[in-house]
DNA sequence: CCCGTGACGAGACGATACGTCTCGTCCTTT
DNA sequence: AAAGGACGAGACGTATCGTCTCGTCACGGG
């Protein structure tokens, strides 16, 4: 406990002196092989081979391929994520429109791709789960909750309407049918979710 | 093409020679083992151990770790996969006593270990999500539909309600929540789900 | 009823990928 | 200018993979 001088500096490099040059080489390999072989078999090896990297090069700055994979997702997402929604004082349109894009989102191959390594990792990690709740899931339902609470100043829902609850039925549905692939997620399935949300929680 | 009788010896084993008690010892070491260290962390050698069962006689009857939890699954499941749902005439509370069930199950830790590892499975393995929607989410969500349909011709939906959605409204939600580990899955939540779906579809 | 096919338990085997480590080089901070 | 440390490269021991090869034994067709 006492001197840990050493551990830190094996343990926590200095930020300042990271090559972007690597950090970017690192996440295009990786983004790259997610596309050719999938998550599964995806391998730090070929990232920091395809990267011309030393693999320790990874492992100092990512904990794991998940941490790695999580890089290339939020550089998809750029900075999408918690932007709030537009707010035109029509609430069915505001939320397809949102929600559209959410479902070309999941019907673009690299997305899919990245989003299910994603959703896999989530499952059997649970610290990685935690971090991406936080960072990108949270945001996005507090961004949607924000409209809908517009919404319902406006008298469009219900005053005593459960937010979280509203949420969470508008992203369910579309995700459900991502997740078990039980049919494609068409505009006009994402519309009707929408319309059945909000006659179920209208005044 | 021609003489493939060596390859179908190989391949295709005779299964009334199969051992039932080797099948059984397998599927309980890796029921075990799934409870004891995870999926991510659960592997053949250790299964086979375990068992007290060759390797080659897991090989032999199952293509991989992910079938061989398949079949944990469904015998944790056991034969309630496509089991009608109970209609006692009040639409509301059959779906609530049916969705609060999923709702303990989620809550139940081995279930819960066992229904991630395959939720992460079927992301990548696409062949596998076949067989899983195939024969534990298509027949659920039929029995379902089912109901919905008895509801609907009592009037208690709107004639031109999409049933397949509703499906959909109704479990992902909750499916949703307990992916992303967002928050609990209480009896309060499933019950307002059901209702908001049914406000939002009645006639 | 008995022979032969083939499933079984056990484990050796080469192949991969892991995560750590050790170099010598070169860049960056002080 | 000096020094510390991040870098590329790759060797290393370990773990697990999926295949294979034994010898044994049980089942089912003749």
């Amino acid at each position: 406990m006492a001197d840990n001088t050493d551990e830190r500096n094996r343990r926590t490099p200095d930020p300042r002196r990271r090559s972007q040059r690597a950090r970017n080489a690192i996440v295009d390999a990786a983004e790259e092989l997610l596309g050719e072989v999938g998550y599964s078999r995806l391998t730090m090896e070929a990232i920091a081979a395809r990267a011309r990297v030393g693999k320790q090069t990874i492992y100092r700055w990512w904990p794991s391929k998940a941490a790695v994979v999580f890089d290339v997702f939020t550089r998809l997402t750029g900075a999408e994520a918690g932007q709030p929604l537009p707010d035109t004082g029509d609430l069915a349109a505001d939320l397809k429109t949102v929600l559209r894009a959410t479902a070309d989102e999941f019907s673009d191959p690299a997305m899919d791709r990245t989003t299910r390594a994603f959703t896999a990792e989530v499952q059997h990690d649970e610290e990685f789960a935690r971090a991406v709740t936080e960072q990108l899931v949270r945001p996005n339902c507090e961004a949607v909750k924000d409209r809908l609470r517009s919404g319902q100043a406006a008298g469009q829902l219900a005053p005593d309407a459960d937010l979280d609850l509203a949420v969470e039925m508008l992203n369910g549905p579309v995700n459900h049918r991502w997740l078990l692939r039980t049919a494609p997620i068409t505009h006009e399935f994402v519309d009707r979710v929408v319309d059945t949300v909000l006659r179920g929680l209208r005044p």
